[in-house]
DNA sequence: AGACTATTTACAAGGGTTAGACGAAGCCTT
DNA sequence: AAGGCTTCGTCTAACCCTTGTAAATAGTCT
């Protein structure tokens, strides 16, 4: 059984109330987060001033004063250093630098080799990556807090340790060890599932929400969980897999050897796989390319291509069904639906699918049933892996120590000065 | 956001140091829980110290001793009081009244009126048996610690409110208030999935693992999760609703209205509309009663009837393919089978399960998905419902205050001596 | 009886939260 | 310009929890 300690929780709310300052649109004041998270006044004061004096955040202006002392207002201190965040795909990386109010400063796109990719590739493209990023915008490889990188398949987090990658059928690569040894920065390993969670968490529509699932549908699909704020991995780290839950026993046969697997109708091939059934030589296949196909489907769609408004429909009833049964089953505050398939097909994706999943949660209220589309810009995965190098940072030790002896005693207190 | 406190840390440690002396078979030394929990012996010492003082512990003896001073040997105290744990079902309910060491002391089973039930029959019903528990064993009702009450459907746990009911149709019915005008003990309401989870975690499968997935296949099917030693509940109390996942998208009708429901596939009628499917006039079927030919298919089978080996075979690929879905969204540590049917179907069908499952749960490794048989005797909704009685009990601040300044003074501790 | 050993108990220290007193920083009135 | 009023932020003492360690305890062994 796992331990906990006093410190869990402080760490807790360490992220509780950095979570409150990322999720606003504005400065807030002490109050805001006091009110925000349920904390006491006093518990926030001593967390803002740790905060302040380690200079993740800042103060920013006051507010308005009716008569009384102004608030503080606070923010993130972006200046304070940069965070690297590095998605890992099947045909290319992308490698982001990002400041500590996680806007991005600068990306670089860099192909894998597109025979076999060894893990000494991988490597060798993301340190080139990260050089590049460093060097482009001046940044000393001194300020880098940490660095998240997002590896597809299973991770062993602790170790730094690509258990098992599909694409290139790694076993075991300690892929982490592998990056140490040429890059002079923490370094957090996870999968994209778990990146895209923790991104929607802190910067989406999580923010608000301590129970949300995340679906994301890409080439892949899968989805992450997290309970009670906190991301749920499973016993091994791999919650989540949903990509090849059956969605249609006996159904498509899926790339993954099993059949009717949720990915074979919901993925971007799913999409193309949809069309040709319906109608095998639609224009809309022209271009043989998967992706292409779906941006051909968002096109039409919007003209009322017949085709394509079938396509968005089945679809919408393949993903609705999945999507009721992780609704019954997780009981979400919410589902966030991202990935590049979601963000082609949008709203009227988003829009009948919702029907489905209302229709189909029964007996859970209409009302309980929360869907929605990803809110978080850009590239989702290398915002989260950069989230995971914050939040390695904020549980550093040296930076945020327990209560530490030296700053307690420059103000005077926690010096017993009785017998 | 919910606010932890350090009690919680306290409240939890209390849960583990008892289901440690409840899960071993035979009493434990403080040392043995210091181990199993991972606490230091002070701590445990502490808890320990408590629970001896409110009578909950008794110390048994002591273990051989090689030279030294041997260690004293803890149990419940099954005669501190008593639970009630009450499993309301379609047709009737059983009640149990249980020891502390949630030993069963007498159970009543009581039918229900066969047309539409009203909550007050219900409330009827329990009354009865209640009060028939308590007079044929001569306990008072003083002795009574409190009451756990499982009923089928949503329920609001903190308000105790049945919110929707299948069977009955109940919409938003105040279950706990109506029964608190009728007998006087702490009340807990929640549905038999949960209750049946609680149980496992407290006494089955679940008792050295954080994280287990159990499953229930009787007349409905469900499941329920526990993440981190602490049952998963959702937004809304309703997670765990699995039976209407979609196993065959445009499968077999279920009765909940849906197509190719989990349910429609596992379930007893789902049984014994796969013998019906594979042959329309075999001799299983002679009874038409959906129990008595779930009876029959497991007499048969052993018996190597082709019939019904056929149908254990295909309720295993069916169950085993939903089984693995749950293992990658999930990823337990370990996932326990129990209800009626499993019981009744036992090893053969988990045997084949079990190979299915190893199959489809790829890329998880063989020795990830474990998946057992329910170990809980009797009946586990109605322990369960008994073990929400004993958490209540054990999160009662009466009798477990914050580290009471009447016990400490008592033992000399706590009172600063000093200015 | 005395030595030896392992278990319990007691206690202080250390980490955390939080109410409440008090100084700080603005508005507003006189 | 001074003083009141009001609200915010800091500080401290009090309380809750865990835990390392010294002292007390209770057995076995010689």
């Amino acid at each position: 059984m796992v331990k906990r300690t006093a410190q869990d929780i402080r760490r807790r709310n360490r992220f509780d109330t950095l979570r409150c300052v990322y999720a606003a649109p504005a400065p807030v004041s002490r109050q805001d987060i006091a009110a925000a998270t349920g904390l006491s006044f006093a518990t926030v004061a001593n967390l803002v001033a740790e905060l302040l004096e380690v200079e993740v955040l800042v103060e920013a202006g006051h507010e308005e004063s009716g008569g009384g002392r102004p608030r503080a207002r606070l923010a993130v201190n972006a200046e304070r250093g940069v965070l690297l965040g590095i998605d890992v795909a099947e045909t290319g990386i992308q490698a982001q630098l990002f400041d500590l109010s996680l806007t991005v400063l600068r990306s670089v796109e860099l192909p894998l080799p597109g025979a076999k990719v060894a893990p000494a590739d991988v490597v060798e493209t993301i340190v080139t990556g990260v050089r590049e990023l460093l060097a482009s915008t001046g940044t000393p490889s001194s300020r880098v807090l940490g660095a998240g990188v997002s590896v597809p398949g299973l991770v062993e987090r602790e170790g730094g340790v690509s258990v098992y990658s599909p694409y290139w059928s790694w076993r075991d690569v300690p892929l982490r060890a592998l990056l140490a040894e040429r890059l002079d920065t923490p370094l957090y390993l996870d999968n994209p599932l778990k990146a895209s969670t923790v991104a929607e968490m802190w910067f989406g529509a999580g923010r608000d929400v301590d129970d949300l699932v995340v679906v994301t549908l890409r080439a892949g699909v899968g989805a992450g969980v997290a309970v009670d704020g906190a991301l749920y991995r499973g016993a091994t780290n791999s919650a989540g897999e949903w990509g090849h839950s059956c969605l249609v026993l006996g159904g498509r046969e899926c790339r993954c050897g099993k059949e009717g697997c949720v990915e074979a109708y919901v993925s971007t091939s799913g999409v193309a796989r949809t069309v040709r059934e319906l109608s095998p030589d639609s224009p809309l296949l022209r271009d043989p390319d998967e992706s292409a196909v779906v941006e051909a489907v968002a096109r039409a769609q919007s003209q009322g291509d017949p085709v394509a408004v079938e396509t968005i429909t089945r679809t919408a009833h393949y993903l609705g069904t999945a999507l009721a049964d992780l609704f019954n089953l997780l009981n979400p505050q919410t589902l966030v639906v991202g990935g590049w398939l979601a963000d082609r097909l949008g709203e009227p994706l988003l829009r009948h699918t919702r029907e489905v999943v209302a229709r189909q949660a029964a007996p859970q209220p209409p009302e309980a049933v929360r869907l929605q589309r990803s809110t978080v810009p850009d590239n989702p995965v290398s915002l989260g892996a950069a989230t995971f190098a914050l939040e390695g940072f904020l549980n550093d030790r040296e930076t945020f120590g327990p209560v530490k002896a030296g700053r307690r005693n420059a103000r005077g207190a926690r010096t017993r000065t009785a017998p």
